[in-house]
DNA sequence: CGCCTCTAAATTGTGCACAATTGAATTGTG
DNA sequence: CACAATTCAATTGTGCACAATTTAGAGGCG
């Protein structure tokens, strides 16, 4: 097969592994509390801060519209979240979160500690990779 | 937000946004191509060795019929693989490469290292990433 | 003011992921 | 051999990603 690349060369491969197995271990948990990953990620964003734009959430996850607009729609009529119009600026939608949205924050809590349970590496390793992966991401961004 | 997690320092997270990320470069090269990533994937696969049933790709991969089906009809009308059923097994689907399909892979040599490129990394970073990324990976499917 | 440009969010359309189910072929076991 | 259990692939349905377009509002400038 000549020079073909390899499956399991490919950083890019690990990656998107890794990503799908991790996402996998907080899927059942993430169940019981009705979420799917990219919904809590919504979550996470608005438990530092919130009200926020659309657009604020998706500069802080990487998403656009097309991906938030109907997440929080499901957010929204989970009864999570509200989606109100602002006054100031009429193009803007604020998501504000709702007691049960803010209450859902403490039932959350122990998922971080969940998948550190599961990886199976230190939490040197762990922190190293964490830094590693941020700094790839950033330079990806920027290669664009 | 009291001990919220903070999106930040979520392992998850950062795999989440580098995997993006990853085939966030390869789309322009690999859309030269008429691919998509996971297409890609599949043709690695079969560049190795073929043909492959469903589930040998599947295994290969972590992807399963409901994704592969498609996906595979998609690789069909683009003239890239043939399915055939066994003929022992009939149950069996053989996923052979057509003269096109294997022609291909002498294009998509340049990929990896493309990423490479981008990645901002160095090989020695490279290579422990991608060693800490399978463990990973590996541990976190036994934790299932 | 009128017009132009820019921006925010939603919509449309394609293609994964993944759970759950279905249908057909094969295998194991009495 | 009969038949239950298993296996393989496909299908159905939900929910992301992401490109491209649309709609509406804000802001700048002559």
């Amino acid at each position: 097969m000549t020079d073909a690349p390899r499956l399991n060369r490919q950083v890019c491969f690990a990656l998107y592994s890794a990503s799908r197995a991790a996402t996998a271990v907080y899927r059942p948990v993430l169940e019981e509390l009705g979420l799917t990953y990219p919904q809590y990620l919504v979550m996470l964003v608005l438990w530092e801060d919130e009200p926020r734009g659309v657009k604020e959430l998706g500069d802080e996850l990487g998403l656009d519209s097309g991906t938030l607009s109907p997440l929080l729609k499901r957010l929204e009529s989970l009864g999570l979240v509200e989606r109100r119009r602002s006054g100031e600026d009429e193009r803007r939608v604020a998501i504000h979160l709702t007691a049960a949205g803010r209450e859902l924050s403490s039932k959350a809590g122990a998922l971080p500690k969940r998948l550190a349970e599961a990886a199976g590496l230190t939490a040197d390793e762990l922190d190293q990779l964490h830094n590693t992966l941020a700094r790839l991401t950033a330079a990806l961004h920027n290669a664009r």
